[in-house]
DNA sequence: CACCCTCCATACGGTTTCGTATGGTCATAC
DNA sequence: GTATGACCATACGAAACCGTATGGAGGGTG
């Protein structure tokens, strides 16, 4: 009985292959090897490179969209505690297939040196602006004011997971602090 | 009469592709094409690519180390003005050899999957978050507030910088509105 | 049991990049 | 005006990766 490989495993590694050494370790033969199968494997499974970096990012679209829906679906408390919860959702760790908040800078390196990448990543960026900001609006701020507010909110998010790693950033206690401040105008 | 090139030569054709192309793009024949020369030149002036990323990194070291000492010997305004001050340097556009604000993202996701370059780009964090601390505490907070406000001021100029490409930020106003929030403690 | 279809291994030619070795060119010192 | 040293071109073998072609193993189906 041996096990085959699905589509969803090529795509697993690819995440974790991304997030642990970047996108340019994205190559069908490393990848093979990684789960111990040859690379007539992979190009079983996708047509080429190109095919499988498609599958990849779709797929990341599909479960990071579910996830803004998801978000949107917590649906009763009120907007402050939503937001709260927003960002405890943000900060905490890997879950799903793309490895969670731990891979989205790793995808964020992946969009800025291939477009359509970047097209994928900035229409994820618009809903989750777009949804934390109409938060915002509930909690009682005008629209201008409450688009900057998730633009403060969303970016501070985004720098102190940057700046994580190095251990110089607390991303949780810091982001309460912030949106406490966003929240008295 | 034909201009030889010099390691600073290199450098910056390093830089300029670093950001355009990113991390990947960095091997010594395609440099060399962009400088019109052949490889021979490059393996001159540097023992291997090693050595050559190393002298990267070694030259952006130098030069943001400046610009930190720099902003500290603006010595005669007032704190706030400082930081307002601070934010400009930090949006407005290239300048120096390796590109300024706009190749920042570039060395940031060059360091994600390359140790000795994290290292070097946390060393400077640190340096940038004191000395922000440090004019926060002269404008009157105390040290742990200080070194929040520090925090999320640098964290939000990273993320902003990265949404900045996808036309979903503007980073000058939004930095002066938090700087604002973050005075009112 | 014979057939087929899915999944994978192996082998191949082609391209890119590496680093080295060797020799050519040009300005300057003498 | 020639000799030296800095700078670069060219040519080479080795390695990594691409995509293709072909065939084998193994479970389902008739």
């Amino acid at each position: 009985m041996k096990k085959n490989l699905t589509k969803l495993d090529w795509l697993q590694a690819g995440f974790r292959t991304l997030t642990q050494s970047g996108p340019s370790a994205l190559k069908a033969e490393p990848l093979a090897k990684s789960l111990k199968v040859s690379k007539g494997s992979f190009y079983w499974h996708f047509k080429d490179i190109g095919d499988f970096k498609a599958a990849m990012i779709s797929h990341w679209q599909q479960l990071a969209t579910a996830d803004v829906i998801n978000q949107i679906e917590t649906g009763t408390s009120e907007p402050e505690q939503k937001l709260r919860a927003l960002i405890a959702a943000s900060t905490r760790l890997p879950r799903g297939d793309y490895g969670g908040p731990s891979s989205e800078s790793a995808i964020r390196d992946w969009a800025r040196y291939e477009p359509p990448i970047a097209r994928t990543v900035t229409e994820i960026d618009q809903k989750r602006l777009a949804f934390t900001s109409s938060l915002f609006v509930e909690y009682g701020q005008k629209k201008t004011q409450a688009r900057q507010s998730a633009r403060l909110l969303y970016s501070a998010l985004i720098g102190l997971d940057t700046l994580q790693p190095s251990g110089l950033s607390k991303p949780g206690d810091d982001l309460s602090t912030l949106l406490e401040k966003l929240f008295k105008g």
